[in-house]
DNA sequence: GTCTATATCTTGATAGAC
DNA sequence: GTCTATCAAGATATAGAC
């Protein structure tokens, strides 16, 4: 649980060694698609060690999705705080997607884990994430009902689900190391603020 | 090759069957997850019956992602031709967003699947899709540098690819049931095209 | 806490009758 | 064109030594 906090030095021991290059083997080639060998493979040990840490494969991914959505709330709540009560809509939008995105993009790939695998994951694995993802979605909903006041519920809805989609696709196409996360975060929220249309009066 | 014209009447046989309930398969449990037996049962063969039309469950997936790519270029340059020269940019954007959702979530989940299946897909199979997506994708991006001139290409494709994860999160959180795709389509536009600032004054 | 060895099941694919 | 029967490989998971 605490892994996320941790440098991923090639000293990680055990259990949270598994965990990290579990949700990269995951990320990348898929759920099913990655066996216990080749886990055990990447973490220089004999699948049967992986058992001493966890109870079965499921088990292991659940734990890699909870600390996935643990990371991006605590984003989001930091980012609320540095803010102060009189920063604008605008800022506001900034912040928490620049809170996302680098969430999303921080080293361990547990985050985005739950972008691509969450999808594909068995129904057991699935259920139990649905709380914390719930709680996650109503911090953005609430966010943006204040700086959106204009939106319906409807849209409200829709808006938050094509951002998320918007921003969580980034972890197939962005590379993070050659461009700046925050300069990527600027640019979807300045479109999403201002729209595509061609701007016939500045109004900041 | 023929498929998508054709009515999803359960009078379906053979090779088409099986095409249209593996792509449904593949995009709810996911390509790894589904075996042929679980795709045999679904089209109420055995499952060396399969092997009869396809020469593996690869090619099969292949064949699928062909008819989805098709179905979107399809969409793109119908909707073009519909538009006439005269087109503003907005109702360019609206036309090919509404064709790229409406082609999204007709009947067959041949489409859908290049969303959430190919990213996962083994090696070989993601490198024979390339081509065709690479073709869809310059028609997007050659039509938004239209409608958009002022962005620059990097903002261009950073734009492209965000709608694009917009759009195609839909297949994930919209029921086309339930809602009108057109009437998705026109929020989403209406959100790119004006963005969320509060207006001050209507540009139209 | 990691290992060797193995049990048990499911997978993709093939052979050949009809 | 669909079937029965089966193979070989790989999967998750367990038992028990060290």
């Amino acid at each position: 649980m605490a892994v996320v906090e941790k440098s991923p030095m090639q000293t990680e021991h055990g259990r949270d060694r598994i965990l990290r290059v579990a949700a990269n083997l995951f990320l990348t080639k898929g759920y099913a698609e990655t066996s216990l060998r080749t886990i055990a493979d990447a973490a220089e040990m004999r699948p049967a060690s992986i058992y001493h840490h966890f109870d079965s494969k499921d088990a292991l991914l659940s734990e890699i999705l909870d600390i996935g959505m643990h990371a991006v709330t605590t984003a989001f709540t930091a980012a609320r705080e540095e803010l102060g009560s009189e920063a604008t809509g605008r800022q506001q939008l900034q912040a928490h997607v620049a809170g996302h995105l680098r969430a999303l993009f921080a080293n361990q790939a547990f985050t985005a884990a739950h972008v691509t695998v969450f999808p594909f994951a068995p129904a057991d694995v699935r259920a139990a994430s649905v709380p914390q993802r719930d709680e996650y979605e109503a911090l953005w909903t609430d966010m943006l009902s204040h700086i959106a006041p204009g939106l319906g519920s409807d849209a409200l809805r829709l808006t938050r689900l094509a951002l998320f989609g918007a921003m969580n696709s980034a972890v197939q196409w962005f590379d993070h190391t050659e461009g700046s996360v925050d300069d990527l975060a600027a640019t979807i929220v300045d479109t999403l603020w201002h729209g595509l249309a061609p701007r016939t009066g500045g109004t900041s």
